[in-house]
DNA sequence: CATTTATATACGTTGATGCATATATATGTT
DNA sequence: AACATATATATGCATCAACGTATATAAATG
């Protein structure tokens, strides 16, 4: 899950996932959207690929390339295990308000 | 935002932050939890500093580093936008089923 | 079957990044 | 003030990954 982390950081496969993310897209379509050249794309998408987070389609000659959900849901669940952070402060914040009040 | 996410997805830092996120730690805590040397570690809890994803309190001579919270918020909301991909397949699966009863 | 379109791969170059070693700074202790 | 502890920074080196160019494969079309 880490690597999968690693893999979706670059900013070019980073770009990729964004629009893939609003629809399954060829690979020439993909070329057009971003500032870098055909074999880039492929290279990256191949990353991609390798790393379980899209998934083809052939149309043709066209290869329709989309996202594969699970490793995406990982990753939702790992960050969502970070809100004990701020719900920690809360706590705390909360237990500074009521020190307070005793104060008074 | 993604920047935050490149900051992540080096393999130290990642530890270092799943460390931290359990409670604050100094830096030789780190070290010995982690296997790399004292310099890499002041060295990548710099990078998590300059990039806002921790903050740090003086404790005489030690430095103890702790999680900012906010960079982690969003980038869970950013991954719960993913959401409607796994959404938007169960519909799918969905109107098959509903195809289906409608066939029989 | 030759040509065009769409995509993938190979290769050499270059820039970025992490590491190890050495050294600097800061705080605490005697 | 001298020394110890904790942390930070500087430097040189090695590795890796991304890029561009060129080329290969695959499918459609005339």
């Amino acid at each position: 899950m880490q690597s999968t982390l690693f893999t979706i950081a670059e900013p070019n496969r980073f770009n990729i996932i964004e629009l893939l993310k609003k629809k399954p897209r060829s690979v020439n379509e993909l070329v057009k959207e971003l500032n870098i050249g055909q074999p880039q794309v492929s290279r990256h998408l191949r990353i991609l690929s390798e790393a379980g987070l899209v998934r083809v389609n052939r149309k043709a000659q066209q290869r329709i390339y989309s996202l594969e959900p699970k490793p995406f849901q990982e990753l939702d669940a790992w960050f969502d295990s970070f809100s004990q952070l701020w719900e920690e402060r809360l706590d705390q914040f909360e237990s500074y308000l009521s020190n307070l009040e005793r104060k008074e």
